[in-house]
DNA sequence: CTGCATGCAAACCGTTTGCATCCCC
DNA sequence: GGGGATGCAAACGGTTTGCATGCAG
């Protein structure tokens, strides 16, 4: 069983307290606040064994960053293509493309996932429109 | 107008070659044959110029390194879990989707789209069972 | 006690960038 | 001929890892 340590427990309370999908370097700095001298090291291992552990999610999400979820039900999300921020959206997940899919390939296929993106209300706001100034 | 260059020509032409979806330094090697003193850079920024005039498409997908693809009509993919290989999957594209997270997100949706994940049949045959050893 | 976990820092890997030179238009 | 494109190599940002020490069980 996973050992449970002070850093593994502070890791997983930051993570459940948010309802975004924060970047491993925004959790250390939230987990920083209250454990400050743990190590960025410390926070990628654990995220990597409790998502590996399935207890929280590791999102493949788009981007240069692997986002975490503290929610591990299935679910889809949308990502701002301008900031990077990721959100749940709440639209029902279709079990048939699973289905749909073994028909047409000859994969073994483990599950799917659906990923919108957009802009976020913060970022549509800051650029009302492109570039009316020239 | 985008200046065609012999690098550009090539990198379009062995990326149009193949099915699958080469990373930059797969397509790097590929090039390479053909123009022994490419630069990685090059391909790089014509990967990103092209990708941007929609004459190819930047794969968003999970894994650490993005995928390059020549065809620019909106399909759906499949990635290995294993190896990372990504190939295209012959699903609908449902376009409902977009119209149905619409109504649930405060985000401007721009698109959408979907990944399966799972094992390709070269890595279901290299591990035909997990271990049963114990 | 003892071995897994931590903090720290160096290493890694994919990607980006600055700069002098090159070559397409 | 001139400005964008190239090759090269150094810089970068995110993640991983080796090692000595620390602490949960």
């Amino acid at each position: 069983m996973i050992r449970l340590t002070t850093q593994r427990q502070i890791i997983l309370e930051e993570l459940a307290k948010v309802t975004s999908h924060p970047t491993a370097s925004e959790l250390y700095d939230m987990v920083r606040k209250r454990l400050p001298r743990i190590g960025l090291g410390t926070v990628y291992r654990n995220l990597d064994l409790m998502a590996d552990s399935g207890m929280i999610l590791k999102l493949e999400v788009g981007g240069t960053q692997k986002r975490f979820d503290a929610t591990t039900e299935d679910h889809y999300h949308i990502r701002c293509s301008s900031c990077g921020k990721v959100d749940d959206i709440d639209v029902p997940v279709i079990q048939e493309l699973v289905a749909q899919a073994t028909e047409t390939t000859p994969y073994l296929i483990m599950g799917h996932h659906v990923e919108f993106s957009g802009i976020c209300p913060t970022c549509r706001e800051k650029k009302p429109h492109p570039d009316t100034t020239d």
